[in-house]
DNA sequence: ATGAAAGCGCTAACAG
DNA sequence: CTGTTAGCGCTTTCAT
């Protein structure tokens, strides 16, 4: 028998490793689970006020701190939600990540943010959050056809979609109405005397990509431009550089559009990199249009006008779905649709006849 | 003797909860002691090549993960990193943070990034991380005369300091060599001719505010500038309004500079501003030049001229410092400092004389 | 209202 | 090389 118990443990006042439950207990003669219950806001009522005063005033007393790993072990839950992202450094993440953070924060979650661009496998990222006993997940990354997505499912992990969403809509999201979007921006084209509409649109495997497109070419139709006046070009990746290969793409048609519509302002800033490549002015020759509301897209010249989506109100969204879904597991798979907004700038301009 | 082992532990197949070592040892007919050797890299020589092989793929089939929260209770450290942010929408902290990030991901760490900005006091915010075990912080947050430094020093916690430094210098640090950037600026605008050089300087209650400052008045007297035709006001904070503020009152001084040097792009643009405010053109009227380089300041109409600092560098080196840290406690209190470079482009032009 | 006991999943001495 | 044993700090029955 072999006994290690550390000698008179939570008598040495010395202490410089971090006091525990049993400190607390030991400076106050009660029993280490009289003072768990005494910390524990749900198990408060079940121990007599005074002796919680004491327990409580010790545990200040001594800078006593809950020690979350153990109690994840002990109750199965980490309080940990892992988020996956496609690129912390891309401008339009930071707003939706300060709204999941902060409604999570306030409910006692941390959160781990992976930036998946940089790092292999999204597969394994999601395997490493798994062995830190996260609680859920919320993907910003998702595409069109995904595996990401049955890998979560068979973990029986709670998952909500950001910005995005499946393809077979199978999971819970919170995303902005891409559709109803671009119908913004067509429409004020249209109303500005544009009958040639471009459209630069994003990767197709993205479910913006995918749903922007669509809904430029509903909108196109439903204002009566035919389907050769509204012509399409997609871009590979959500950049700059993208964009401008794929305007340059477009004004390289036999009838060059008076209007580009870009899926995104990343997408946008590339069509005016095309437009200068091209000695052509904006929106003088070309007007164009952007999506997001990126920080200091009312900064460059011309200021883009571009459609705003809610973005800290997308990712509280998708905060609150997550929650919901760790609370009952079985339960509702939302989703959660935010209305866009069109910001009128400088970038587009009335079509004279 | 209350014996509540679970039926046939590790034999049913029927498993939805998550497979421990355990079950792993079962169907292998080992202890789990040797599980636990097999699949720790460092141990893993402690067992038969064969045995080891038919663990690892016993644990495969079965899809085990290693339970991060009971290793952590365990060994005592938690193999996360906590990181404090200013402002996660601050469009310089990305790069850093993924340098940060990326680093730590590589070593198998996790980062639990908290913005400052948005919730309560640091203090609290830094108590849940240690909470969480954190194994060290990272503080990109840190004012000139920070309590917070303290409270960390309190609670043995290794830290250290990213873009910014302590005003005692007594935590190791990674920053930009803020002297060395400001007179970058101030050169290239001396050799363009101008002899009235306006500062736009940060916060002083922050360190890159006061040293810039400190760098800018330096390099000034160096050039043989007088004070009085070298003005500096201050920016409450890194805010383009507020830069904006401090830029007109610039403006408003008897003799008016040629040129305005701001402590930070997000000053610059609100130079930008205060310089449209007052029918004033730039760089026609004024040169500006900023500090950061960040993401689209090309784009703006002049294209910023700034100064760019090593971002992802610096975080990648706080990452490393940290490390070291965590690795020797003791260990050397270093500072780390990354050389600035001047970026040039539209917004500062010759001085006619 | 409190104490006793057991165990979450893992690792690290310590025997063999 | 492998099994035994004990325990990290906490919560939660179950008894009092």
């Amino acid at each position: 028998m072999k006994q290690t118990l550390r000698p008179a443990s939570g008598l040495r006042a010395t202490a410089s490793a971090r006091p525990t439950i049993k400190d607390v207990a030991a400076r106050c003669g009660v029993h280490p689970s009289t003072v768990s219950r005494a910390l524990s806001p749900a198990m408060k009522h079940l121990v007599a006020t005074e002796v919680a005063d004491r327990i409580q005033a010790a545990a200040n007393a001594i800078g006593y701190r809950l020690n979350m790993a153990a109690k994840g072990l002990r109750t199965g839950r980490s309080g940990l939600i892992g988020v996956l992202a496609p690129d912390i450094a891309d401008p339009g993440f930071p707003p939706v990540l300060s709204g999941i953070a902060d409604h999570l924060n306030a409910e006692g979650y941390a959160t781990i943010v992976v930036d998946v661009g940089s790092k292999g496998s999204e597969q394994d990222l999601v395997d490493r959050l798994i062995a830190r006993g996260v609680d859920g997940l919320v993907l910003a990354t998702v595409s069109l056809r995904d595996d990401v997505v049955k890998h979560c499912l068979d973990a029986a992990l709670p998952v909500v979609l950001v910005n995005r969403v499946d393809a077979a809509g199978q999971l819970p999201s919170a995303a902005s109405d891409d559709a109803a979007g671009m119908r913004l921006a067509v429409e004020h084209l249209v109303a500005l005397g544009h009958k040639r509409i471009g459209h630069v649109a994003g990767p197709q495997e993205i479910s913006t990509g995918a749903r922007r497109r669509a809904g430029f070419e509903a909108s196109a139709k439903d204002a009566g431009l035919p389907a050769r006046h509204t012509p399409v070009e997609i871009a590979e990746t959500y950049t700059r550089a993208a964009g401008r290969e794929a305007a340059l793409r477009l004004l390289a048609r036999r009838t060059r559009p008076t209007a580009i519509v870009a899926a995104n302002d990343l997408l946008a800033l590339g069509v005016y990199d095309a437009l200068a490549a091209r000695g052509l002015a904006c929106p003088g020759d070309v007007s164009v249009v952007g999506h997001n509301d990126m920080p200091f897209v009312d900064m460059v010249s011309p200021p883009l006008t571009t459609v705003r989506i809610a973005q800290r109100d997308m990712g509280e969204a998708a905060a609150r779905l997550l929650l919901a879904r760790i609370a009952a597991p079985g339960a509702s798979r939302e989703h959660i649709v935010l209305a866009p907004e069109l910001i009128i700038r400088g970038s587009t301009i009335a079509r004279e006849h």
